[in-house]
DNA sequence: TCTGGCACTCGACTGTACCGAGTGCCAGTC
DNA sequence: GACTGGCACTCGGTACAGTCGAGTGCCAGA
């Protein structure tokens, strides 16, 4: 059953002004607030229809309506275009990104920026391992039986880690296990690594082998297997704007939501290019987060992606606003990396 | 005005059913629950005395008694001895601990260690970097002009930050720098580094000079000045429980603060040694955290203190034992850092 | 197909009454 | 002099009734 234009201004018009105060929405504001051109009598019965059909539900039976998630989705989907950012908006994007001395700072910045021009919770993927390539590995000893393993990805992102040999090492034997790691990763995707670290450990001299099979081992756990992806997290202070409304009364499961990395990389980490990703409530696949919604993209130098940021908030949240101020601070980090 | 033996005994026991039950506590109750040996309305003239000396208020006339900060400050300092840990807490200390790979994981580990077991909201220093001396530097070339700066510190501690060079520069004049830098700086404390930083600059040939001097500038805002210090936060769900009671119905503030690093740094990070600090409510110089409670103690290897962590929470807590476990858990992280 | 009118619903708010936990005070006791 | 039992009092919480009004659904008529 179709949904005729002016069903489908009614629900816009609820979902704005119901974003916009908070409240349920009734036939009479509607017109008032709106030019629809009909009687409240008429709207009434459109909202019957939507209602029917989902889109809108009442509350209590004597209150206006509120949207579903289902409306918002509608709304989301043929309702609302991307509001053009506001030069103020610009200004602040383009002031806080500038200065920015490595990667670490990006990041931090980023996810500060987001959450103060969306006035929610931002999350930023640092850019994920998987995408990056091996720019150089380092090794520095710290004693005779430790090497401090220090990997700088092409995308800015430094890792280190501590690596205890079984035995102790000569200064020279650690010029050559750097020499070898370097000339066989540099260059290659870090997904790409486990069969070179392999070949390396099968190569290497029998004086080096040891060393170079502790090292292989570090190498994979920390490039490949153990906590590869990072997230800078801001804005959890806006939880609690629209009182306690939102979220249904308890922010207890959002915030446990946030302390899981794996949860949130779920949410934003799954970017694909050039897409904006929005999820209304109940579409959401983690539990603890079907009040609210996410709306979150990839960003990258050029158009290639190498992690991924976004928002949370709750259903009731501006979206084409969210989805434009997103999408801006996407493309203003993808322009920052690819200077680097 | 002196509190006799019995007024502490009323003080003690209203703080601990309070905590307790987190409902005021009456005069009746009070002596059901616990052995004070005299009768109610004794209790009620004990409690008229307490309340005269700001230990202890009534939220409403009818109402028991609530201890104020006031009245937990006298609990803690003279009332309270420290619980000790239940073998269960211990073994799940030494569990979460064992294990950890380098300093990233000591810290993370550490500060969800300690939120699960207070179930508060727990903060965790770095190693400072100003109690910290430098063990290498490491420059890694990525183009002609730009160098990766590396420091490891003594303490674990990796920072790295990129070089935009004035003019390109050929790889043995990295290897010079690199020997330079080192041979200069490794050694000593890093609040102690600015002179010889300069001194670096000084002495170095004028084919180096250009070079070094972006260097310094760079070493100097990285190491000394800029974000030298980084604090880990978890458990900001535990801020949920027991309803909205605590924290006067908004967390808001208690949010806002907790993204603030300057703030987490001045409640946890002006550690004194061997010293468990405890800021209750009001004591606390941030406003936004008047209603929350401090516990924090400084944390390092062996006698050294390196850097401070410590939980907050609703100025009704069990300070005894969150400040067994805080102790506690220093204790442990100090020795796992002794080990390297 | 839309509109104006009308009866109806029900949440929000107000005022009243009551209950009971808890207090302060006081006279009496050890 | 310190403690106790008794008693009047306070006041938050709850239950209940009544009112108000926003909002609805439905229907007859344009």
């Amino acid at each position: 059953m179709g949904l005729d234009d002016r069903k489908l201004a009614v629900l816009r018009a609820i979902v704005e002004d119901y974003v916009a105060t908070q409240e349920p929405v009734g036939s009479k504001a509607l017109v008032e607030r709106h030019q629809l051109g009909v009687s409240p009598a008429t709207v009434r019965n459109d909202m019957a229809v939507l209602e029917e059909e989902g889109y809108i539900r009442q509350p209590h039976t004597s209150a206006g309506r509120v949207p579903t998630d289902r409306g918002y989705r509608l709304f989301v989907d043929r309702l609302s275009r991307v509001k053009p950012l506001s030069p103020a908006e610009r200004r602040a994007i383009e002031r806080f990104l500038v200065g920015a001395v490595d990667l670490d700072d990006v990041v931090h910045r980023t996810v500060r920026l987001l959450a103060q021009l969306t006035r929610q919770v931002a999350v930023v993927q640092y850019p994920s391992l998987a995408r990056s390539s091996v720019r150089h590995l380092e090794l520095v000893p710290i004693s005779t039986t430790r090497l401090m393993l220090v990997m700088i990805a092409d995308t800015g992102r430094v890792e280190q880690r501590l690596v205890e040999l079984p035995a102790p090492i000569p200064a020279d034997h650690v010029t050559d296990l750097r020499r070898l790691v370097n000339e066989k990763l540099v260059g290659s995707r870090l997904s790409e690594t486990p069969p070179l670290v392999q070949a390396l450990v099968e190569e290497s001299s029998p004086q080096l082998r040891p060393a170079m099979t502790t090292l292989s081992t570090v190498l994979l756990e920390t490039l490949v297997e153990r906590h590869e992806e990072r997230i800078a997290l801001a804005g959890t202070a806006n939880l609690t704007r629209g009182g306690l409304l939102d979220f249904q009364g308890s922010l207890r499961p959002i915030l446990e939501a946030l302390e899981e990395e794996v949860v949130l990389l779920k949410l934003i980490g799954e970017a694909e290019p050039s897409t904006t990703r929005v999820l209304i409530g109940d579409e959401n696949e983690v539990d603890n987060l079907r009040a609210a919604s996410v709306v979150s993209t990839g960003y990258g130098p050029g158009a290639t992606i190498v992690g991924g940021l976004g928002v949370l908030g709750p259903t009731r949240m501006d979206y084409p606003g969210t989805i434009a101020t997103v999408r801006a601070v996407a493309r203003y980090v993808g322009e920052l990396l690819a200077q680097n």
